[in-house]
DNA sequence: GTCTATATGCGGATAGAC
DNA sequence: GTCTATCCGCATATAGAC
């Protein structure tokens, strides 16, 4: 999978921002390839369709994802803010250049009635992702109510997400609010 | 727009039910015609494009979503349960056969980068019902807090409906949990 | 690796007979 | 209103020359 160079990147690149800002089945290959400067030919050797881009940018994306997230983790002190981190990454995240009209993993899932099992592999590892960490980070904060804590945050977070495709975003503004609310509703 | 008939409905039909379970791009207009025993020729004189039957299907399944929601209403007693009672629609009109593969409105916003204008109001309407909707309700719950509560209310719905994107959908039990410790948490 | 050309299929929309 | 046929454009993927 990939060809390994900057040939490889900069189709991962412009497949990233195209993909997910205009749509996987709104973006032709052609584009991609303009943009990236590479041939059919080349991308065609690379994979073997244009779902197995997709995928491939999911894969690198979820990587990146998870990185700024641990960094925001690892900018906060107490149990509590490293719970909460997880919005700060969300802000710098969204905020990027190029970034994604409102969520590359939710997105994808729902461009495909049924994906292909590359990208549903994709998604799910995000999913996973997501609800292994909010786990985890939540003990220290509620104990043994952190599974049902870590349910509601994953609620929370793809709600902020969806939330962009409606006119009405207010960022994560709301989101950090009902978090607040719902820590101290489990720890009082 | 409309042609006004049972070919009308039996377009709207189709449309609604593939549409938003298969979705726009990945249905061809053919393949509505077939399951509505309509003609190509009767479609177009109806509507002028693909988009014109997208943005009419969405427009007749927030009118049913409106009644749903104002009949779950209607059941419950209390001002509290009135509120909630958003939880309980939903959870009715996703169980219809039929039904959307998440959320209609949201997925026809997800489907275009930029949507037709006539798509984008119908988006529009829905999330202006939520809010106007919501606010209303929440004010004999918590009073001044009533924006708040109803912006916070917004995101969980919208939550529950983008999770149905992930596998580790819990229908709306969570949701109502979060709704209910948001409550408390304003009314104490 | 790039370029150009192209095979191939599909989808939206229209035309004409009935 | 239905039917059949079709124009037209686009998109994925491939082939061949360099």
């Amino acid at each position: 999978m990939g060809i390994r160079s900057k040939t490889e990147e900069k189709l991962l690149d412009a497949a990233e921002e195209l993909f997910f800002t205009h749509g996987i089945a709104a973006t032709p290959v052609d584009v991609i390839l303009d943009r990236a400067g590479v041939s059919a030919a080349t991308l065609y050797r690379g994979y073997p369709s244009k779902e197995a881009l997709v995928a491939a940018a999911l894969t690198r994306r979820h990587k990146a994802w998870l990185a700024a997230w641990d960094r925001a983790i690892e900018r906060q002190a107490t149990a509590r803010g490293k719970l909460l981190a997880v919005f700060d990454a969300l802000d710098e995240f969204m905020a990027r250049p190029g970034g994604a009209r409102w969520c590359a993993f939710l997105g994808s899932a729902a461009e495909y009635a049924d994906a292909p099992a590359e990208i549903l592999e994709a998604v799910r590892e995000d999913t996973n992702a997501y609800q292994t960490r909010l786990a985890e980070l939540a003990v220290p904060v509620v104990g043994r109510q952190a599974q049902a804590l870590a349910d509601e945050l994953l609620l929370v977070v793809t709600g902020v997400l969806a939330m962009r495709l409606r006119e009405a975003g207010q960022g994560t503004t709301t989101a950090r609010r009902v978090a607040g609310l719902l820590i101290e509703a489990r720890t009082a």
